[in-house]
RNA sequence: GAGCCUGUAGCUCAGUCGGUAGAGCAACUGACUUUUAAUCAGUAGGUCCAGGGUUCGAAUCCCUGCGGGCUCACCA
């Protein structure tokens, strides 16, 4: 159980009307749910579930489908004026078998051994308390899911069986055994055909969950017959944790058990969604609502898969920029198929200040169609970002800002008044454009190694800068650094005039500084650049260039 | 083959209720009283894939075609 509660929602008509209308996706799907909760009557709470297999670990993904499904519970709660309860659900499917051993363990020879048991009764590679691998990975995914404040309660697959919670569906898939048969069978190939059953038995013998064909099933005794592993012939009960269910028949009789009412996946469960359905309905259960989503794509338009690495992970995207940015991201068109790179941080994060700066003028109906309704739960706070991040990423590398404090000084020359104390969450993504520095920027410098001409001038410069008194302005460092390069013949342009009438300087002297000195080809105009990084670090900054 | 998505400026993409076509980047010009970057001001750039239909009016709605993409064994 999480402990975030539910944020308050603004209940006033004009929103709730304006919710009735509105385009905006999550409101779509919540209007769905709303006739949905109108036929089939209150008296419980509306279920929201998403699904995780629990063998790897939370992904953007998983992220992706909790923000998305929080989207449509927080539309539905403004359309029923917050008088229908509602829950949302993360079941970990954490009985399934092991079926391969994943490659981010340790030691894959660790978990030979306990290959098709369930994940619950697998050992946690990783060591630590944790009871099992299952324990281990659900609980990465709860701390994942608390990072970022969802309101969810977590449920085990292992545990709803094994306490019984399942019993009575499992009653009832024994019972409709035929049925659910006639909805899988058309749907196989001919091998899978012969062994299919919906009933996954756990061997009491090896532990394994085994995918054997059924020789009976006993709908009044709560039995299933099978050949076990060693080829013996093995009636157990169905109850208590026993049996599992097949994916398919799983899905379906979850969601008549539990009565879910709205539950989203990826694209490539579309197909499958029918059977599923199909299924709920042979128990008895109405299917809920779906609604599909779009996968995501890498750079070159290839869909981004785990085993591949492309594409961006969610540790990737949340080192560069703040999580609301995802969250954008993952409100925008979920029905497309969008690229998910690098290069989309930034643009991200600037809409998402733009959308959170426009919120509080506009008209209720725009207001439901911002993102930032959506993504704050209907309370966006209210930030003003004076800076966009596309130029603190500019300036970040432009400045060779190697701390907050550097990139601040040009920050509050650019925006006066703008401090880290007054803008905090600036002073978030500064922290985000320096690590941006420190990751893409630094690696690809290249200090280029000075000629006879250009170490003299160092040297110059040097004994110039030595010169200054302490806190010397931008402009007075900048025409000591200007006097430097107008006595070197190859710095000067005489097609530019200095004030005394004299040839002026050419820009090949500062091309020259920012390649010596700063291992790029651009910065910034250097005499502001030597007032803010400090006379010091600069004169430290050409002894490494001479020491070269 | 089936289903879904998609086609708008050089690139990446917005475009709400059908009402004169938009942003960012890139390009170009200029400003920042001698410099390159940033920044700022401005300019240019479009047969909205094609054809048909509905409409007073279509990027938008409908149909057809073409191009691009994704999903669809098993496992989840």
């Amino acid at each position: 159980m999480s402990e975030a509660s539910l944020p308050v929602l603004d209940l006033s008509p004009s929103f709730v009307e304006a919710a009735r209308a509105s385009k905006a996706w999550p409101f779509e799907e919540a209007r769905k749910l709303v006739k949905r909760v109108e036929k089939r009557g209150g008296g419980r709470p509306v279920l929201f579930e998403t699904g995780y297999g629990p063998s790897g670990l939370p992904h953007i993904g998983t992220f992706g489908e909790v923000a998305r499904t929080t989207m449509v519970r927080t539309a539905f709660r403004l359309l029923t004026e917050d008088k229908v309860p509602t829950r949302l659900l993360c079941f970990s499917d954490d009985m399934d078998g092991m079926r391969k051993i994943p490659d981010n363990v340790p030691d894959k020879s660790f978990l030979e051994p306990h290959l098709h048991k369930p994940l619950t009764s697998v050992p946690n590679p990783f060591g630590g308390d944790y009871a099992s691998f299952a324990d281990h990975n659900n609980a990465m995914l709860r701390r994942f899911l608390d990072t970022f404040g969802f309101d969810y309660e977590f449920a085990s697959a292992t545990e709803y069986y094994k306490s019984g919670k399942f019993d009575a569906i499992l009653q009832r898939v024994a019972e409709r055994y035929n049925a659910i048969m006639d909805i899988m069978l058309p749907t196989l190939g001919e091998e899978r055909r012969a062994t299919y059953s919906p009933f996954l038995p756990i061997s009491a013998k090896t532990g394994r969950v085994l995918y054997v064909p059924m020789k009976h099933v006993d709908a009044a005794a709560g039995t299933i017959t099978f050949i076990d592993e060693d080829g013996e012939e093995i009636t157990q009960g169905i109850t208590g944790g026993q049996v599992k269910l097949q994916w398919k028949p799983d899905f379906g009789a979850r969601w008549a058990a539990l009565d879910v009412d709205f539950e989203m996946f990826g694209k490539d469960h579309g197909p499958n969604m029918p059977i599923y359905d199909r299924i709920c309905s042979a128990l008895g259960g109405t299917p809920p609502e779906h609604y599909v989503y779009e996968l995501f794509l890498d750079e070159k338009g290839e869909k981004i898969s785990k085993s591949k690495g492309n594409g961006l992970t969610i540790d990737e995207w949340l080192t560069y920029a703040p999580t609301e940015s995802l969250e954008l991201y993952m409100f925008q068109k979920p029905r497309t198929a969008k690229k998910l790179y690098f290069d989309v941080i930034p643009k991200a994060v600037d809409e998402y200040f733009t959308f959170l700066g426009k919120f509080s003028g506009m008209p209720v109906e725009q207001k439901l169609a911002n993102p930032v309704w959506h993504i704050h739960s209907g309370n966006p706070p209210a930030i003003d970002m004076p800076v966009p991040f596309a130029l603190l990423l500019n300036l970040v590398s432009a400045s060779n800002a190697e701390n907050k404090d550097v990139l601040w000084a040009f920050i509050s020359r650019y925006s006066p008044g703008v401090t880290p104390a007054t803008h905090p969450k600036l002073d978030e993504l500064v922290g985000y454009a320096i690590r941006y520095f420190d990751d893409f920027v630094k690696p690809t410098k290249s200090f280029r190694e000075p000629d006879e001409t250009e170490r003299q001038a160092l040297e110059a410069l040097d004994a110039k800068l030595a010169s200054l008194p302490q806190g010397a302005s931008g402009e007075e460092i900048q025409d000591a650094v200007l006097d430097v390069a107008r006595a070197i013949e190859r710095y000067q342009d005489h097609a530019k005039k200095s004030p005394d009438g004299g040839p002026g300087v050419s820009v090949a002297w500062f091309a020259a500084l920012y390649q010596l000195l700063l291992g790029q080809e651009r910065g910034p105009r250097f005499g502001s650049f030597v007032a803010l990084y400090g006379i010091a670090e600069t004169r430290a900054l050409i002894a490494r260039a001479l020491a070269h």
